[in-house]
DNA sequence: CTGAAAGCGCTAACAC
DNA sequence: GTGTTAGCGCTTTCAG
């Protein structure tokens, strides 16, 4: 393999446009201080040759790599992906990051790391060191994960918490949690449902506890009471199921669930068939995420609908203006969820007497 | 921002060692022509120091990037994850060649390219010349683009065609698409069916034809006819419903199909209980892809597994060798895709008299 | 087998 | 405004 080097460098355009290499980076990163006329000579000698700069050197010269990173848990990921139920978390990040990069030049790299490690550092520190990027994508449980926020903020690393409402470093965004879980337990109420059962998340994630936190809000708005009807879960199918099965075992026994998962709604769903329940007759059910398990499901499944693609966009948009030494704002970005209302919920059968 | 610089490079590795840069490099690329004790040495100081390479560096310097870049369609990858109907062939890529990748210190990087723009050449130009990567994935319907084929064997970059069969520079790698069919239409033969419709898939891509010819043959060896059973198709849900809805017309219907893609198939399971005809009782159907949508589908479909993970892993190892200088195979490389039998076939219903 | 020199393509810092 | 100089961290020569 012979030696490749770069076919046009910026030493060939200066050249064109008879310059100096200087005023061509300036032109190529959009500097200040070049005259328009200047400024459209040197493009068109860019155009003409069809120069790009090469990311590599970019970043050798300057402080810029032009590279952010997305970090994923690896297990989960991994999971994922061989059970090929059509998950596709990573996929709407990619939508939503690797877009927005590309508008800006940069380019979007993903990376698994273990979350239960102990060696989470020495994986990151690697990554970092290797690609030298921009700026980093947290998703939960890395979000909050302080081994890994503190390293980047050392590092003086732009980063975003997708999933994250605390404060520190780095920009934390949510899809609003509380307040869809609030949309969903609503939409149960106003079809007049007043047991209402909650199946919450692996509590190592944040966003599990915020969804409890929406649905007893809106079950103490409309007066009715939450005491015996949430149930643990972990987001997995067999969690759902146990949750399911305690939830429709009450004396006095749920007419409608929530729950924090496709996976454990579909697993409620199944589970209240092979009872011989109807849904939505006997049960409404509401499953958070929206995956294509939930919108195959039989009947459909009304969900809330997680705006992944957009909450990514949004972070790397907010990364990359910090780089670009732009204002960003302080709080929490909240990018809201919605919910879609589909075949799964239906007004409770009339109380017998 | 601060200037960003690498916490740990060569120079401290060698000043740690006591040794030169030059034979820390050559401990981290495992060159030859170093003592064992030396190179111990070495890598304990970089263990202890956790150093790892800056990869823009080392492109800087050598001729390696250790940057595999995976071009995609743009328009139909978009428009997957924007349908979100759980189509996973990006999510199997990443599992199958990211972890490859990993084992070896690369990285995969993720391109979406414009196949009928004419100006795909400036925009993999642009790639390439931003990243410079060692090796390029090709999939259909760029695999056999001789725009793309012939500009990368010009710059003398290592690439991988999957699902091409062709002669030419790069690796060529199949799913063995016509056996895959043959699998399905055998499997359809040996339940008792006769008249076995097949609707192709995108003419665009030369699989469509792989598969055209694996039914063929199938029914050519099991004395059957073929005549008027071909349909045509695009992948795509429309083209399948027109294609279901010509063969289900024919005077001397089907009793089953095998359809080139999950879309097709589904559109086709949704057109036959439109017409009150019952899967499998009234038709059998065998889709290609196994995307969730078939899996869920109800019945669930009987379904052509494709490994895309293990294809697109193989195509990473080809491009490290090569690019190692290590010996890599001739002909095209064959990862056979399997048959997942479920609920969509069954014996066709005895002949009424 | 190991070391010293030169340079990859670009940008930061400073002159002009 | 624009040009000049000096590296960034690594690998490739080529000496020893």
């Amino acid at each position: 393999m012979a030696r490749r080097r770069q076919a046009v460098t910026i030493r060939h355009v200066a050249a064109d446009a008879g310059v100096s290499l200087q005023t061509v980076s300036r032109v190529i990163n959009k500097e200040p201080n070049v005259r328009p006329e200047m400024m459209a000579r040197v493009q068109a000698s860019i155009d003409k040759l069809g120069y790009v700069p090469s990311i590599a050197a970019q970043r050798m010269g300057g402080s810029r790599s032009y590279l952010i990173l997305a970090l994923n848990d690896r297990d989960r990921t991994i999971a994922d992906w061989t059970n090929r139920q059509g998950t596709d978390w990573v996929d709407q990040m990619l939508l939503g990051g690797m877009l927005k990069c590309a508008e800006h030049g940069y380019r979007l790299i993903f990376e698994l790391v273990d979350t239960h490690s102990d060696h989470i550092e020495r994986e990151l520190m690697g990554a970092i060191a290797a690609l030298q990027p921009d700026g980093v994508l947290l998703t939960p449980p890395h979000s909050d994960n302080p081994l890994i926020t503190g390293l980047l903020a050392e590092q003086g690393i732009s980063f975003a918490r997708i999933g994250s409402l605390k404060d520190g470093a780095g920009f934390a965004l949510t899809m609003g949690d509380e307040g869809a879980a609030r949309l969903a337990t609503e939409h149960l109420i106003a079809l007049g449902h007043r047991r209402i059962g909650f199946i919450a998340g692996d509590a190592d994630y944040g966003l599990s506890q915020w969804r409890v936190e929406g649905w007893t809000a809106a079950m103490a708005a409309a007066g009715l009471a939450t005491g015996d009807l949430l149930a643990a879960g972990d987001f997995g199918y067999a969690s759902g199921r146990l949750a399911a099965e305690r939830l429709l075992a009450l004396a006095d026994p749920v007419t409608a669930i929530v729950a924090s998962s496709d996976q454990m709604a579909l697993a409620t769903l199944e589970l209240a068939r092979a009872r011989g329940l109807s849904v939505p007759g006997d049960l409404s059910l509401v499953s958070f995420d929206d995956t294509p398990i939930a919108r195959f499901a039989h009947p459909p499944m009304t969900a809330v609908v997680q705006p992944i693609a957009e909450v990514t966009a949004r972070a790397v948009a907010l990364i990359i203006d910090e780089n670009a030494g732009r204002q960003t704002p302080h709080g929490p970005v909240v990018v809201p969820a919605s919910l879609a209302v589909r075949g799964s919920t239906a007004p409770p059968r009339p109380p017998q007497s």
